[in-house]
Order: structure tokens, then sequence, then C-alpha cells
RNA sequence: GCCCCCAUCGUCUAGAGGCCUAGGACGCCACCCUUUCAAGGUGGAGAUCACCGGUUCGAAUCCGGUUGGGGGCACCA
């Protein structure tokens, strides 16, 4: 494939240009992913640059979310601004579009001292009224090109009228060419961007596709790597390159994110703040891993991916052409790999702010290799572990007589065996209160009582974590102490007398 | 409507003309382990490679068309 790049290409320059207009999206995440991956792998520079452009839906704090996010998923630049509010680093600054106008406004000059752009002093409402007009007729909306050619004349009686003119970039009858890395070559009439199209609004505001290529130019950038949605754009950009006298650089589309119904990922139909992902514990490795296999795939089967590899290993032409379905269930998956993988104090560290600060560092510590294996997302564990900080009343409120008794046992039989399970646990001195201790006691209890073990241990189960479902038993009774095991098995029996005794 | 892109198990994918009676992973099912739930182990179901034509001794892989899906068509980014 034509401008390949390779391995140690010191020239290479990427960005990443995300609009502050909501929280970092996955799309987005994904997308500086695969420039970070890809400047990282090739030895090239990596740039981040904000479009915010758009002062009515931006905002600082979106901006840093989306910075703090980036740095979240342990993706770092090498120009741009480092924190939010902070200084821009890098040689071709400021790296805000707002700070930038100046530059559009020159080169949008230079376009008109050229020729190849020309004011248009249609209104917006003109321009509405011409495409309904389009559209009612199944016409493809198109500027009619009514200012392209205005004479002196035209123009001064426009101006008098009091009319603020826009400028229009002057599309040529060509059909554009431009390799895509992902996609191989690519054409496009350029008959199809609809006529000529607006750079700098009525007001002198530049627009989108113009400030792009300015800005990339402006940077040195060489790779554009950004999503499908763009490609139709494409060679409006590569015309603009063109005109302004700008070498075109090389394009990588990749696919997009899609919903379950396999319509682009929206806010409407998918969690798509990367926020929300983080807030729910999900690790920024087991991300990282995810996003990376969304389109892309080392051509093994191997599937467990430290950042750092994945920039050894990415390679943008591996990347699919088709859209990938963000499937949630494998996300899950690898987020449970890499819970995993974590030593117990790496992830009380992670834990800490998803647990009850009722409890302490030491008891975190203690029950994590009780709830290391069950958890999911790290706030899964706030319930695995809510037994130790609830109050003894607390837990058993949360469960009536029938909740304690096996299939096979009555209350009144239930009550037998708990009563037993007490007996063993008071037996217990405090010091030996440990779970090899109390499973070799509560077994033997057990199978004295020609009960199956299983049976057995529910009712205790329940009463001392006021769920059917918990961490392992013993571990659990070690951990809550001798002493509030007994109350709660008091309880759970004084729950079960009302109902025998009736 | 017009333009562009895409098409392998439900999902993410491997596959660069013979290695494919299409491999892996998630999910699903069964069994094992087992104090519940998980985790782990073993096995299984699941894809006539969208369809139709062509090229070739040979096609999931190349070409053309059809169908389906998606994206883009602003004085939004």
């Amino acid at each position: 494939m034509a401008n390949s790049p390779g391995v140690g290409d010191r020239g290479i320059r990427v960005r990443m240009a995300p609009s502050p207009t909501g929280p970092l999206h996955i799309g987005t995440a994904r997308t500086s992913l695969y420039n970070y991956l890809f400047a990282r792998h090739v030895g090239g520079t990596y740039v981040l640059r904000i479009e915010d452009t758009d002062a009515a839906r931006g905002s600082d704090e979106h901006e840093r979310d989306i910075i703090d996010n980036l740095h979240w998923l342990g993706i770092t630049w090498d120009e741009g601004p480092q924190v939010a509010g902070g200084e821009d680093i890098g040689p071709f600054g400021p790296y805000h579009q707002s700070q930038r106008s100046s530059l559009y406004a020159a080169e949008a000059e230079r376009l008109l001292a050229s020729a190849q752009a020309f004011r248009c002093y249609c209104t917006p409402e003109e321009l509405d009224a011409v495409r309904r007009e389009q559209e009612e007729r199944k016409e493809p909306p198109r500027y009619s090109g009514r200012c392209r050619n205005l004479t002196d004349a035209e123009r001064d009686a426009f101006e008098t009228e009091g009319r603020r003119a826009a400028i229009r970039f002057r599309v040529p009858g060509e059909v554009v060419t431009f390799d895509d890395l992902i996609r191989g070559r690519v054409e496009i009439a350029a008959e199809a961007l609809g006529g000529d199209r607006v750079i700098v609004r009525s007001d002198g505001s530049p627009l989108y596709h113009f400030v792009v290529v300015v800005d990339d130019a402006a940077m040195r950038i060489t790779h554009v790597i950004r999503g499908e949605d763009h490609l139709s754009n494409t060679p409006l950009h590569v015309l603009l390159f063109r005109a302004l006298g700008h070498d075109v650089p090389v394009f990588a589309h990749i696919p997009l994110i899609l919903n379950p119904d396999r319509t682009k990922m929206s806010k409407r139909r998918s969690q798509t703040a990367i926020r929300a992902y983080r807030e729910q514990g999900y690790l920024p490795e087991a991300m990282v891993n995810f996003l990376a296999f969304l389109g892309w795939s080392p051509g093994t089967e191997e599937e467990i991916f430290a950042l750092k590899t994945l920039a050894e290993r990415f390679e943008i032409e591996h990347v699919h052409k088709a859209g990938a379905v963000f499937d949630k269930d494998r996300l899950d998956y690898l987020n449970g790999v890499y819970i995993r993988s974590l030593t117990d104090e790496q992830l009380a560290v992670r834990l800490r702010s998803f647990v009850p600060e009722a409890l302490d560092d030491r008891g975190l510590l203690a029950v994590i290799p009780l709830i290391k294996e069950r958890m999911v997302r790290l706030a899964d564990a706030g319930e695995l572990v809510a037994f130790l900080v609830e109050a003894d009343g607390e837990v058993a409120s949360r469960y009536g007589p029938d909740g304690l008794m096996s299939p096979k046992a009555d209350a009144a039989a239930t009550a037998m065996a708990l009563t037993r399970a007490r007996t063993e646990l008071e037996a217990t001195a405090a010091e030996d209160f440990a779970a090899g201790e109390l499973e070799a006691r509560c077994r033997g209890a057990a199978e004295a009582l020609g009960w199956k073990a299983g049976d057995f241990f529910k009712p205790m189960r329940v009463a001392i974590t006021g769920r059917t479902v918990s961490p392992p038993l013993f571990g659990s009774m070690e951990l809550l102490g001798r002493e509030r095991c007994l109350a709660r098995i008091d309880a759970a029996l004084a729950k079960l007398a009302t109902v025998v005794a009736a």
C-alpha cells in the first residue's frame, strides 16, 4: 500500500482532535487509542488538539473530562494541553482552536486572494428555502452557485443592503482520489460535496472542515486516523489541502463502534461516556484491551494485551473494515480477568473508593481473597462486602423465616440445625475462630446430624450475611468475629421461633 | 433521494487462492470441582464464509452484479 509507514519513521505526526461538547466518548477514546498505538508503534509524535470552536456546546468541564479520562486510560501525548486549563506544550501551539482564529482568518484570506474562495451573500434563510425546494423535488441538496461569479456592482449592492458575507470554497468539478491505509484507494466525485462549501460564516467564525485542514497542515500532521464517518468528508479536505498549497496527509478511516442494532454507537442506545465505565469500576487496562480489539487483532490467538504490548504489535493495516458491535459481555469478562490478575494489595488500592469507609484498610485487604474472583466490576465489591459493615439488625431484616430454610427442612428442623451450629461456634474460642477450624467443626456437626453440608450451611449463610449468595461462609465468619456471628445466629433463631411456635 | 463504505458462528475476530471437513475468544448448554455464588477444568451446540455469476486445475480469499447493513450529504463538530 502506498505511503505505508514503517517502524522508526520519526517524521510521522498524528493527532487526536476531540471536541469538548461532551464527556469523553467511547468512540473518541478508541480513535485516540488507535492514534496513540500507531504513533508509538512507529515512533512518531502524537498531538492532542482541542476543537473548542463551538462555544455554545463546549465547556471547560468537558475538556477536563476528556483529558482526565484519556490519562486514566494511559494514553499520553507529546504535544498539546497537558492539563485542562494549563499551558499548551509543543512547537506548533496553541493547541486550542479557540486561540488560533487569526490563522484561520489569514488562510481564508489567501483563498480569497487566489480566487479559490469567494464571498457569498446568501442568508441562511434563503439557503434553507432553496434546500427545501430541492428536497421536495427529490434532488440532492446543493448550493446554487448564486454568488459564485458576482460582479463588483452586485457585490456592492449586497453590501449596501447591509448583508454580511460568508466565505465559500470554490469546489472544482473533478474526481478526488486519495489513499486510505485501511480501505485502499478511494475515489469520490467532488460533485457529491454539494457545491461550493462555506468555510467561514458571515460572523467571521470558521467552520470545522476548514479548520481541521488548516490546523492539520499547520501542525504538520502526516497521518490522519479518524472514524469512518469522516470518509465522505475527506474529498473536501483533500481539495482544501491542495488549494492551500499543502501536502495531503495519509488517511486511515477506522470502522465505527456500533450499538447492538448495528447503528453508530450513540448515547441514546448505549452508555458512551468513558467516565461512566470508570465509575462502575472497569479497569483502564481492561477498557484499553477491549477497545483495541474492537476492529483490530494481532492475527494470532492471544488476546490479553497491556497497552505497551499493544503499541508493539499494533499495525494499522490490520484494522478491520467493518463496524464492530460493542459487546459488553466481553468487556465484563476482560475486566474480571484483569481484576483477578491484580495482587490483593493492588486491588485494595483500586477498591478503596468503591467500598464503605466503615470498612478500614485492614478489613478491606482481609476480605479481598474472599471476593476477588466474584467481581465483574469494582463496584460489585460494595454488595459483596456489605454484610461486614451492616448492623446485625439490618442483616436480620433482609430475610424472613422462610429464607433460612433449606428446601427439605421445615422451621423446626432448621432451628435445630442452626442451634447445633451455634453450639459449635460458641465452643470455639475467639482466638481459634478461623475459617479452617469453623469449617471442620460445622462439617462434623452436619455429618453427626445426617445433613448434607450444603443444607446445613444454608441457614448459617443467611443468618450471617443476610443473603443466600455470599462470599465463602467460613471466611466471612472469621472476618465478622465470634460475638457478631453468635448475635446474628441468635437473631435468626428468634425469627424461626415465631414460626415454630405457631 | 444522491454519494461513499462494508458483508466469516448471536457477538468480537483468525483467514493475504490450495495448510479450511473454516480456527480462537465472549456468550450459551452440559458435566467436573464445590458450602451458595463465582472462579477454574472438560466437552458440546453454533458459520452451506449474504446471494448469483465469473476467473482459476482449485475461491471464504480475485473480478462483476444483486441484496442487506452502515455512514455522509449544514453558515454542527
